[in-house]
DNA sequence: TAAGTATGTTAAG
DNA sequence: TTAACCTACTTAC
């Protein structure tokens, strides 16, 4: 389930479980090499930015890079010497919980150059209270590329993923093939506030809910919906069903390879 | 048993 | 633009 709040939410409870206590470090698997390194330091601090999640252990100068891809996942459990399950790439315990790491993309140990070559290329992540969005809105307002297609890039905006994507221009009512550089002043500054909230309430929750409390089930007299992802969304994977707000049916369609979902109806600001 | 799917990214053509 | 890769789970045959 990995969009920029899950990356977040797991630094955080690595640090709240791990931070500062010695650790074992092993790769069941076998092909996190450079788990044997890591082995009986002390966690000193886990960061995410945008998906990217990097964690730092003492008296090591290198950390440890990890990026989930598309269904990579953490789990926590109770006790040591658990049962491998599935393929475990990565595998710590403080001796009372243990951390397995499955199906990432990337689980490496990355110099402090190639930590900042990686950050370099990301944008601003609306989950850092310190970011500037600025370079993102120059980016948009300078492009020719549809709004939708410049959201899932993460040197623009680093952290917004399908889901997010297809939500925020959604509540912002945006035409998701709009250019960057047609966009009325103030609708990319709009875009990120609302991720600003969005994700922060995804980083609390564990989850996407993007809907408004107007618009649920129980404020519109509708039964309850279950989305299999578990959150609560206007738009995304909803293709066929009614709109929340018009109650015309989703659009769907590909762009750059990834399943984008709208309503013409409701989404035509610009 | 095989195929298809998923909140992602990179490299090859 | 396509294929490849990482894993688990569901559906089709």
């Amino acid at each position: 389930m990995p969009e920029g709040h899950t990356l977040h939410r797991l630094a955080r409870e690595l640090n709240e479980r791990f931070a500062g206590r010695p650790l074992r470090s092993t790769s069941p698997q076998g092909r996190f090499v450079s788990a044997d390194r890591i082995d009986g330091r002390r966690l000193t601090r886990a960061t995410a930015h945008g998906k990217h999640l990097f964690v730092a252990f003492e008296g090591l100068a290198e950390q440890v890079h990890v990026h989930l891809g598309l269904y990579g996942g953490v789990t926590f459990a109770d006790g040591t010497d658990l049962p491998i399950v599935g393929q475990v790439r990565w595998r710590l315990d403080d001796g009372s919980t243990t951390a397995d790491l499955r199906g990432p993309t990337a689980c490496e140990l990355l110099t402090p150059g190639e930590v900042d070559a990686i950050r370099a290329r990301l944008g601003p992540d609306p989950l850092d209270p310190g970011a500037d969005p600025e370079p993102a809105a120059r980016r948009v307002a300078r492009s020719r590329t549809p709004i939708a297609t410049l959201l899932l890039d993460q040197s623009v905006v680093a952290g917004v993923g399908n889901v997010y994507r297809a939500e925020v221009l959604f509540r912002q009512r945006i035409d998701p093939f709009v250019p960057g550089r047609d966009l009325a002043p103030t609708t990319f500054g709009a875009v990120w506030s609302d991720l600003v909230d969005l994700m922060a309430d995804g980083v609390r929750l564990g989850r996407i809910d993007t809907v408004r409390p107007e618009h649920t089930p129980e404020a519109m007299g509708r039964p309850p919906r279950v989305d299999d992802h578990g959150g609560e969304v206007y738009v995304y994977r909803r293709d066929g069903a009614p709109c929340l707000v018009c109650g015309t049916r989703i659009r769907t369609a590909t762009l750059a390879s990834r399943n984008l979902f709208w309503w013409p109806r409701c989404q035509r600001r610009r």
